[in-house]
DNA sequence: TGATCTCTGGACTGATCGGTCTATACACGC
DNA sequence: GCGTGTATAGACCGATCAGTCCAGAGATCA
Protein backbone atom coordinates (compact mmCIF):
# COMPACT_ATOMS: atom_id res chain seq x y z
CA UNK A 1 0.00 0.00 0.00
CA UNK A 2 1.82 3.10 -1.22
CA UNK A 3 1.23 6.43 0.39
CA UNK A 4 -1.85 8.04 -1.15
CA UNK A 5 -1.32 11.27 -3.01
CA UNK A 6 -2.53 14.57 -1.60
CA UNK A 7 -5.26 14.68 -4.22
CA UNK A 8 -6.52 11.21 -3.34
CA UNK A 9 -6.31 11.93 0.35
CA UNK A 10 -8.47 15.02 -0.06
CA UNK A 11 -11.03 13.26 -2.21
CA UNK A 12 -11.31 10.35 0.18
CA UNK A 13 -11.66 12.47 3.29
CA UNK A 14 -14.23 14.69 1.59
CA UNK A 15 -16.28 11.75 0.40
CA UNK A 16 -16.27 10.05 3.78
CA UNK A 17 -17.24 13.18 5.69
CA UNK A 18 -19.88 14.38 3.27
CA UNK A 19 -21.54 10.99 3.17
CA UNK A 20 -22.03 11.36 6.90
CA UNK A 21 -22.88 15.03 7.26
CA UNK A 22 -23.83 16.24 3.80
CA UNK A 23 -22.20 18.92 1.69
CA UNK A 24 -23.13 21.94 3.80
CA UNK A 25 -22.59 20.05 7.04
CA UNK A 26 -18.86 19.67 6.48
CA UNK A 27 -16.38 22.52 6.73
CA UNK A 28 -13.11 22.70 4.85
CA UNK A 29 -11.27 22.85 8.16
CA UNK A 30 -12.78 19.52 9.14
CA UNK A 31 -11.79 17.96 5.83
CA UNK A 32 -8.23 19.26 6.14
CA UNK A 33 -7.93 18.04 9.71
CA UNK A 34 -9.11 14.59 8.67
CA UNK A 35 -6.73 14.55 5.71
CA UNK A 36 -3.88 16.05 7.78
CA UNK A 37 -3.26 18.65 5.09
CA UNK A 38 -3.02 22.44 5.06
CA UNK A 39 -5.34 24.77 3.24
CA UNK A 40 -2.76 25.63 0.59
CA UNK A 41 -2.78 22.07 -0.73
CA UNK A 42 -6.51 22.09 -1.13
CA UNK A 43 -6.64 25.24 -3.24
CA UNK A 44 -3.64 24.12 -5.24
CA UNK A 45 -5.32 20.89 -6.31
CA UNK A 46 -8.85 22.28 -6.35
CA UNK A 47 -8.76 25.95 -7.38
CA UNK A 48 -12.54 25.81 -7.63
CA UNK A 49 -12.76 25.33 -3.86
CA UNK A 50 -15.41 23.35 -2.05
CA UNK A 51 -17.73 22.69 -5.01
CA UNK A 52 -14.91 21.33 -7.16
CA UNK A 53 -13.62 19.17 -4.33
CA UNK A 54 -17.10 17.82 -3.60
CA UNK A 55 -17.72 17.10 -7.27
CA UNK A 56 -14.46 15.14 -7.50
CA UNK A 57 -15.38 13.22 -4.34
CA UNK A 58 -18.83 12.41 -5.72
CA UNK A 59 -17.42 11.14 -9.02
CA UNK A 60 -14.78 9.12 -7.21
CA UNK A 61 -17.24 7.47 -4.82
CA UNK A 62 -19.74 7.03 -7.62
CA UNK A 63 -17.13 5.08 -9.53
CA UNK A 64 -16.54 2.80 -6.55
CA UNK A 65 -20.23 1.98 -6.36
CA UNK A 66 -20.35 1.54 -10.12
CA UNK A 67 -17.60 -1.04 -9.95
CA UNK A 68 -19.53 -2.89 -7.23
CA UNK A 69 -22.60 -2.94 -9.46
CA UNK A 70 -20.63 -4.20 -12.41
CA UNK A 71 -18.79 -6.87 -10.44
CA UNK A 72 -21.96 -8.15 -8.74
CA UNK A 73 -23.79 -8.54 -12.03
CA UNK A 74 -20.77 -10.04 -13.77
CA UNK A 75 -20.48 -12.87 -11.29
CA UNK A 76 -24.22 -13.46 -10.93
CA UNK A 77 -26.39 -16.19 -12.40
CA UNK A 78 -29.35 -13.95 -13.01
CA UNK A 79 -30.29 -10.29 -12.87
CA UNK A 80 -32.20 -10.78 -9.62
CA UNK A 81 -29.14 -12.54 -8.21
CA UNK A 82 -26.90 -9.63 -9.12
CA UNK A 83 -29.33 -7.07 -7.73
CA UNK A 84 -29.45 -8.90 -4.42
CA UNK A 85 -25.66 -9.11 -4.33
CA UNK A 86 -25.36 -5.34 -4.76
CA UNK A 87 -27.66 -4.71 -1.78
CA UNK A 88 -25.70 -7.15 0.34
CA UNK A 89 -22.38 -5.56 -0.63
CA UNK A 90 -23.59 -2.11 0.37
CA UNK A 91 -24.88 -3.54 3.64
CA UNK A 92 -21.63 -5.38 4.32
CA UNK A 93 -19.61 -2.27 3.63
CA UNK A 94 -21.70 -0.45 6.24
CA UNK A 95 -21.10 -3.26 8.72
CA UNK A 96 -17.35 -3.13 8.13
CA UNK A 97 -17.36 0.65 8.62
CA UNK A 98 -19.42 0.35 11.78
CA UNK A 99 -21.84 2.95 10.44
CA UNK A 100 -24.19 3.46 7.53
CA UNK A 101 -23.00 6.29 5.31
CA UNK A 102 -25.37 7.88 2.82
CA UNK A 103 -25.24 7.29 -0.90
CA UNK A 104 -22.44 9.60 -2.09
CA UNK A 105 -24.72 11.32 -4.56
CA UNK A 106 -27.59 11.80 -2.14
CA UNK A 107 -25.20 13.42 0.30
CA UNK A 108 -24.56 16.35 -2.01
CA UNK A 109 -27.98 16.60 -3.67
CA UNK A 110 -29.32 19.72 -1.92
CA UNK A 111 -26.16 21.60 -2.84
CA UNK A 112 -26.29 20.15 -6.35
CA UNK A 113 -29.55 21.97 -7.08
CA UNK A 114 -27.71 25.29 -7.04
CA UNK A 115 -24.16 24.31 -7.95
CA UNK A 116 -23.73 23.31 -11.62
CA UNK A 117 -20.53 21.35 -10.98
CA UNK A 118 -22.29 19.20 -8.39
CA UNK A 119 -25.46 18.87 -10.41
CA UNK A 120 -23.50 17.53 -13.36
CA UNK A 121 -21.58 15.11 -11.17
CA UNK A 122 -24.80 13.82 -9.60
CA UNK A 123 -26.51 13.32 -12.95
CA UNK A 124 -23.47 11.64 -14.44
CA UNK A 125 -23.09 9.15 -11.60
CA UNK A 126 -26.79 8.29 -11.47
CA UNK A 127 -27.02 7.78 -15.20
CA UNK A 128 -23.93 5.59 -15.17
CA UNK A 129 -25.37 3.38 -12.45
CA UNK A 130 -28.66 2.97 -14.24
CA UNK A 131 -27.13 2.36 -17.65
CA UNK A 132 -24.73 -0.20 -16.21
CA UNK A 133 -27.63 -2.07 -14.63
CA UNK A 134 -29.59 -1.80 -17.86
CA UNK A 135 -26.67 -3.24 -19.82
CA UNK A 136 -26.54 -6.27 -17.56
CA UNK A 137 -30.32 -6.62 -17.60
CA UNK A 138 -30.18 -6.80 -21.38
CA UNK A 139 -27.35 -9.32 -21.17
CA UNK A 140 -29.51 -11.53 -18.93
CA UNK A 141 -32.35 -11.27 -21.42
CA UNK A 142 -34.60 -9.31 -19.09
CA UNK A 143 -37.47 -7.72 -21.01
CA UNK A 144 -37.55 -3.90 -20.96
CA UNK A 145 -34.08 -3.64 -19.39
CA UNK A 146 -34.14 0.16 -18.99
CA UNK A 147 -37.33 0.11 -16.92
CA UNK A 148 -36.09 -2.75 -14.77
CA UNK A 149 -32.76 -1.01 -14.22
CA UNK A 150 -34.50 2.19 -13.17
CA UNK A 151 -36.73 0.25 -10.80
CA UNK A 152 -33.68 -1.38 -9.24
CA UNK A 153 -32.05 2.00 -8.87
CA UNK A 154 -35.12 3.40 -7.12
CA UNK A 155 -35.38 0.50 -4.72
CA UNK A 156 -31.70 0.55 -3.86
CA UNK A 157 -31.75 4.30 -3.36
CA UNK A 158 -34.80 4.07 -1.12
CA UNK A 159 -33.39 1.21 0.93
CA UNK A 160 -30.16 3.16 1.32
CA UNK A 161 -32.02 6.20 2.61
CA UNK A 162 -33.93 4.12 5.15
CA UNK A 163 -30.75 2.35 6.20
CA UNK A 164 -29.03 5.69 6.66
CA UNK A 165 -31.95 7.07 8.68
CA UNK A 166 -32.05 4.07 11.00
CA UNK A 167 -28.29 3.56 10.97
CA UNK A 168 -29.08 -0.09 10.31
CA UNK A 169 -28.24 -2.32 7.36
CA UNK A 170 -31.58 -4.14 7.70
CA UNK A 171 -33.46 -2.24 4.97
CA UNK A 172 -30.71 -3.13 2.51
CA UNK A 173 -30.77 -6.78 3.52
CA UNK A 174 -34.56 -6.82 3.34
CA UNK A 175 -34.35 -5.48 -0.19
CA UNK A 176 -31.76 -8.12 -1.10
CA UNK A 177 -34.14 -10.79 0.14
CA UNK A 178 -36.93 -9.45 -2.03
CA UNK A 179 -34.83 -10.15 -5.15
CA UNK A 180 -35.28 -13.86 -4.99
CA UNK A 181 -33.38 -15.73 -7.70
CA UNK A 182 -35.34 -16.64 -10.79
CA UNK A 183 -37.72 -13.73 -10.39
CA UNK A 184 -37.58 -10.98 -12.96
CA UNK A 185 -40.04 -8.41 -11.67
CA UNK A 186 -43.22 -9.91 -13.05
CA UNK A 187 -45.00 -6.74 -11.98
CA UNK A 188 -42.98 -4.64 -14.39
CA UNK A 189 -42.68 -6.97 -17.30
CA UNK A 190 -45.00 -5.22 -19.67
CA UNK A 191 -47.87 -7.49 -20.67
CA UNK A 192 -49.99 -6.83 -23.73
CA UNK A 193 -50.70 -3.16 -23.26
CA UNK A 194 -54.44 -2.74 -22.67
CA UNK A 195 -54.35 0.81 -24.07
CA UNK B 1 -57.66 32.13 4.84
CA UNK B 2 -56.82 33.64 8.24
CA UNK B 3 -53.39 35.06 8.91
CA UNK B 4 -51.08 32.21 9.90
CA UNK B 5 -49.60 32.35 13.37
CA UNK B 6 -45.94 33.15 13.91
CA UNK B 7 -45.31 29.55 14.90
CA UNK B 8 -46.90 28.18 11.74
CA UNK B 9 -45.15 30.74 9.59
CA UNK B 10 -41.78 29.67 10.98
CA UNK B 11 -42.47 25.99 10.57
CA UNK B 12 -43.66 26.41 7.01
CA UNK B 13 -40.74 28.56 5.91
CA UNK B 14 -38.27 26.20 7.57
CA UNK B 15 -39.78 23.15 5.94
CA UNK B 16 -39.87 24.73 2.49
CA UNK B 17 -36.29 25.98 2.65
CA UNK B 18 -34.80 22.85 4.17
CA UNK B 19 -36.50 20.64 1.62
CA UNK B 20 -34.61 22.59 -1.02
CA UNK B 21 -31.24 23.14 0.63
CA UNK B 22 -31.03 20.68 3.49
CA UNK B 23 -30.67 21.36 7.20
CA UNK B 24 -27.13 22.71 7.18
CA UNK B 25 -27.69 24.55 3.92
CA UNK B 26 -30.22 26.94 5.41
CA UNK B 27 -29.35 29.72 7.83
CA UNK B 28 -31.68 31.14 10.44
CA UNK B 29 -31.38 34.54 8.79
CA UNK B 30 -32.72 33.10 5.56
CA UNK B 31 -35.63 31.46 7.34
CA UNK B 32 -36.48 34.68 9.16
CA UNK B 33 -36.27 36.72 5.97
CA UNK B 34 -38.62 34.29 4.23
CA UNK B 35 -41.02 34.32 7.18
CA UNK B 36 -40.68 38.12 7.59
CA UNK B 37 -40.04 37.67 11.29
CA UNK B 38 -37.31 38.86 13.68
CA UNK B 39 -34.95 36.61 15.56
CA UNK B 40 -36.65 37.23 18.88
CA UNK B 41 -39.82 35.52 17.70
CA UNK B 42 -37.90 32.43 16.67
CA UNK B 43 -36.24 31.92 20.03
CA UNK B 44 -39.43 32.72 21.86
CA UNK B 45 -41.35 29.94 20.09
CA UNK B 46 -38.37 27.60 19.72
CA UNK B 47 -36.02 28.03 22.70
CA UNK B 48 -34.14 24.99 21.44
CA UNK B 49 -33.03 26.94 18.38
CA UNK B 50 -32.41 25.49 14.95
CA UNK B 51 -32.69 21.78 15.87
CA UNK B 52 -36.03 22.27 17.60
CA UNK B 53 -37.35 24.34 14.72
CA UNK B 54 -36.20 21.79 12.15
CA UNK B 55 -37.72 18.94 14.14
CA UNK B 56 -41.06 20.73 14.27
CA UNK B 57 -40.87 21.40 10.54
CA UNK B 58 -40.09 17.75 9.84
CA UNK B 59 -43.00 16.51 11.93
CA UNK B 60 -45.34 19.06 10.36
CA UNK B 61 -44.36 18.17 6.79
CA UNK B 62 -44.32 14.48 7.66
CA UNK B 63 -47.92 14.80 8.78
CA UNK B 64 -48.90 16.42 5.49
CA UNK B 65 -47.41 13.50 3.55
CA UNK B 66 -49.02 11.06 5.94
CA UNK B 67 -52.43 12.54 5.25
CA UNK B 68 -51.79 12.22 1.51
CA UNK B 69 -50.94 8.55 1.99
CA UNK B 70 -54.02 7.94 4.07
CA UNK B 71 -56.33 9.79 1.70
CA UNK B 72 -54.96 8.06 -1.41
CA UNK B 73 -55.43 4.62 0.07
CA UNK B 74 -58.84 5.46 1.50
CA UNK B 75 -60.25 6.40 -1.87
CA UNK B 76 -58.51 3.63 -3.82
CA UNK B 77 -59.93 0.39 -5.15
CA UNK B 78 -56.81 -1.63 -4.43
CA UNK B 79 -53.47 -1.27 -2.68
CA UNK B 80 -51.64 -0.90 -6.00
CA UNK B 81 -54.14 1.78 -6.97
CA UNK B 82 -53.51 3.71 -3.78
CA UNK B 83 -49.75 3.39 -4.13
CA UNK B 84 -49.87 4.79 -7.64
CA UNK B 85 -52.09 7.65 -6.47
CA UNK B 86 -49.56 8.62 -3.81
CA UNK B 87 -46.77 8.84 -6.38
CA UNK B 88 -48.93 10.94 -8.67
CA UNK B 89 -49.88 13.28 -5.83
CA UNK B 90 -46.26 13.90 -4.92
CA UNK B 91 -45.47 14.50 -8.59
CA UNK B 92 -48.40 16.87 -9.02
CA UNK B 93 -47.40 18.81 -5.95
CA UNK B 94 -43.95 19.28 -7.47
CA UNK B 95 -45.51 20.47 -10.74
CA UNK B 96 -47.69 22.97 -8.89
CA UNK B 97 -44.66 24.27 -6.99
CA UNK B 98 -42.63 24.53 -10.16
CA UNK B 99 -39.80 22.60 -8.50
CA UNK B 100 -39.16 19.22 -6.95
CA UNK B 101 -38.47 19.54 -3.23
CA UNK B 102 -36.86 16.70 -1.35
CA UNK B 103 -38.70 14.41 1.02
CA UNK B 104 -38.92 16.43 4.25
CA UNK B 105 -37.26 13.70 6.26
CA UNK B 106 -34.45 13.10 3.78
CA UNK B 107 -33.67 16.80 3.83
CA UNK B 108 -32.64 16.69 7.48
CA UNK B 109 -31.17 13.17 7.61
CA UNK B 110 -27.45 14.05 7.75
CA UNK B 111 -28.09 16.39 10.67
CA UNK B 112 -30.37 13.80 12.27
CA UNK B 113 -27.46 11.41 12.72
CA UNK B 114 -25.94 13.71 15.34
CA UNK B 115 -28.97 15.59 16.67
CA UNK B 116 -31.26 13.46 18.85
CA UNK B 117 -34.29 15.73 18.34
CA UNK B 118 -34.03 15.36 14.59
CA UNK B 119 -33.25 11.68 14.71
CA UNK B 120 -36.40 11.04 16.73
CA UNK B 121 -38.48 13.15 14.37
CA UNK B 122 -37.12 11.30 11.34
CA UNK B 123 -37.76 7.88 12.83
CA UNK B 124 -41.23 8.85 13.98
CA UNK B 125 -42.30 10.15 10.58
CA UNK B 126 -40.88 7.20 8.68
CA UNK B 127 -42.47 4.65 10.97
CA UNK B 128 -45.82 6.42 10.71
CA UNK B 129 -45.72 6.38 6.93
CA UNK B 130 -44.86 2.70 6.81
CA UNK B 131 -47.37 1.65 9.43
CA UNK B 132 -50.10 3.65 7.72
CA UNK B 133 -49.35 1.90 4.43
CA UNK B 134 -49.24 -1.46 6.21
CA UNK B 135 -52.62 -0.80 7.80
CA UNK B 136 -54.18 -0.16 4.42
CA UNK B 137 -52.37 -3.15 2.89
CA UNK B 138 -53.94 -5.34 5.56
CA UNK B 139 -57.33 -3.75 4.90
CA UNK B 140 -57.01 -4.64 1.20
CA UNK B 141 -56.14 -8.20 2.14
CA UNK B 142 -52.59 -7.98 0.83
CA UNK B 143 -50.48 -10.88 2.15
CA UNK B 144 -47.54 -9.86 4.36
CA UNK B 145 -48.70 -6.23 4.62
CA UNK B 146 -45.65 -5.04 6.59
CA UNK B 147 -43.22 -6.23 3.94
CA UNK B 148 -45.27 -4.76 1.13
CA UNK B 149 -45.60 -1.44 2.95
CA UNK B 150 -41.86 -1.28 3.49
CA UNK B 151 -41.24 -2.08 -0.15
CA UNK B 152 -43.59 0.72 -1.19
CA UNK B 153 -41.79 3.09 1.17
CA UNK B 154 -38.43 2.18 -0.35
CA UNK B 155 -39.63 2.65 -3.90
CA UNK B 156 -41.31 5.97 -3.19
CA UNK B 157 -38.28 7.21 -1.32
CA UNK B 158 -35.98 6.18 -4.15
CA UNK B 159 -38.16 7.71 -6.84
CA UNK B 160 -38.35 10.91 -4.79
CA UNK B 161 -34.56 11.08 -4.57
CA UNK B 162 -34.16 10.59 -8.32
CA UNK B 163 -36.88 13.16 -9.00
CA UNK B 164 -35.13 15.64 -6.71
CA UNK B 165 -31.78 15.01 -8.37
CA UNK B 166 -33.16 15.51 -11.87
CA UNK B 167 -35.63 18.20 -10.82
CA UNK B 168 -38.17 16.24 -12.80
CA UNK B 169 -41.36 14.51 -11.73
CA UNK B 170 -40.79 11.71 -14.25
CA UNK B 171 -39.29 9.15 -11.82
CA UNK B 172 -42.36 9.53 -9.60
CA UNK B 173 -44.72 9.10 -12.53
CA UNK B 174 -42.73 6.12 -13.77
CA UNK B 175 -43.10 4.53 -10.35
CA UNK B 176 -46.82 5.25 -10.37
CA UNK B 177 -47.10 3.46 -13.72
CA UNK B 178 -45.33 0.41 -12.32
CA UNK B 179 -48.12 -0.05 -9.75
CA UNK B 180 -50.63 -1.27 -12.27
CA UNK B 181 -54.05 -1.97 -10.77
CA UNK B 182 -54.74 -5.52 -9.82
CA UNK B 183 -51.12 -6.32 -9.20
CA UNK B 184 -50.02 -7.01 -5.67
CA UNK B 185 -46.27 -7.37 -5.98
CA UNK B 186 -46.11 -11.00 -7.01
CA UNK B 187 -42.36 -10.82 -6.50
CA UNK B 188 -42.78 -10.20 -2.81
CA UNK B 189 -45.75 -12.37 -2.04
CA UNK B 190 -44.00 -15.03 -0.06
CA UNK B 191 -44.41 -18.45 -1.64
CA UNK B 192 -43.97 -21.64 0.34
CA UNK B 193 -40.76 -20.89 2.17
CA UNK B 194 -38.05 -23.26 0.93
CA UNK B 195 -36.14 -23.02 4.25
C1' DT C 1 25.44 26.71 -6.87
C1' DG C 2 21.75 28.86 -8.35
C1' DA C 3 17.33 29.26 -11.12
C1' DT C 4 12.92 27.34 -11.59
C1' DC C 5 8.83 24.82 -10.81
C1' DT C 6 5.69 22.12 -7.96
C1' DC C 7 3.53 21.78 -3.91
C1' DT C 8 2.99 22.56 1.19
C1' DG C 9 2.27 25.28 5.30
C1' DG C 10 -0.50 28.34 7.59
C1' DA C 11 -1.61 33.28 8.77
C1' DC C 12 -5.14 36.22 7.56
C1' DT C 13 -9.75 38.31 5.90
C1' DG C 14 -14.55 39.62 5.48
C1' DA C 15 -18.88 37.36 5.65
C1' DT C 16 -22.00 34.63 7.84
C1' DC C 17 -23.16 31.33 11.33
C1' DG C 18 -26.27 30.10 15.57
C1' DG C 19 -27.36 32.08 19.70
C1' DT C 20 -28.03 35.78 23.54
C1' DC C 21 -29.68 39.86 25.28
C1' DT C 22 -32.46 43.87 26.27
C1' DA C 23 -35.97 47.15 24.88
C1' DT C 24 -40.55 47.65 23.78
C1' DA C 25 -45.11 47.06 21.56
C1' DC C 26 -49.55 45.37 22.67
C1' DA C 27 -53.54 43.30 25.12
C1' DC C 28 -55.46 42.30 29.33
C1' DG C 29 -57.24 42.75 34.33
C1' DC C 30 -57.43 45.96 37.85
C1' DG D 1 -53.86 55.22 35.00
C1' DC D 2 -50.86 51.04 36.28
C1' DG D 3 -48.99 46.44 36.39
C1' DT D 4 -48.33 42.04 34.08
C1' DG D 5 -47.70 38.54 30.75
C1' DT D 6 -47.00 37.62 25.85
C1' DA D 7 -44.69 38.31 21.81
C1' DT D 8 -41.96 41.19 18.59
C1' DA D 9 -37.94 43.69 17.25
C1' DG D 10 -33.22 43.78 16.25
C1' DA D 11 -28.50 45.03 18.04
C1' DC D 12 -24.87 42.39 19.33
C1' DC D 13 -21.47 38.38 20.29
C1' DG D 14 -17.83 34.91 19.61
C1' DA D 15 -17.13 31.12 16.53
C1' DT D 16 -16.69 29.39 12.26
C1' DC D 17 -17.21 29.74 7.35
C1' DA D 18 -14.99 29.62 2.45
C1' DG D 19 -11.50 31.74 0.30
C1' DT D 20 -6.87 34.58 -0.43
C1' DC D 21 -2.21 35.20 -0.11
C1' DC D 22 2.60 34.51 0.29
C1' DA D 23 6.66 32.40 2.35
C1' DG D 24 9.33 28.59 1.71
C1' DA D 25 10.33 23.46 1.38
C1' DG D 26 11.92 20.14 -1.86
C1' DA D 27 12.87 18.21 -6.29
C1' DT D 28 14.91 18.98 -10.83
C1' DC D 29 17.09 21.19 -14.05
C1' DA D 30 21.50 23.76 -15.77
Amino acid sequence: MSKPTTYTQLVRATSALMRRKGYAGVGLTEILTEAKLPKGSLYYHFPGGKPELAAAATLWAGDMVMSVIDRCFSSADSFADGAAAICREVAEHAIRQGRVSACPVMAILPAAIEEPLLRDAARHVYSEWTSCAARHAARFGVPDPETVALDLHMRLQGAWVLAFADQSEQPLLALARSFRPGLTWPDIETPADPG
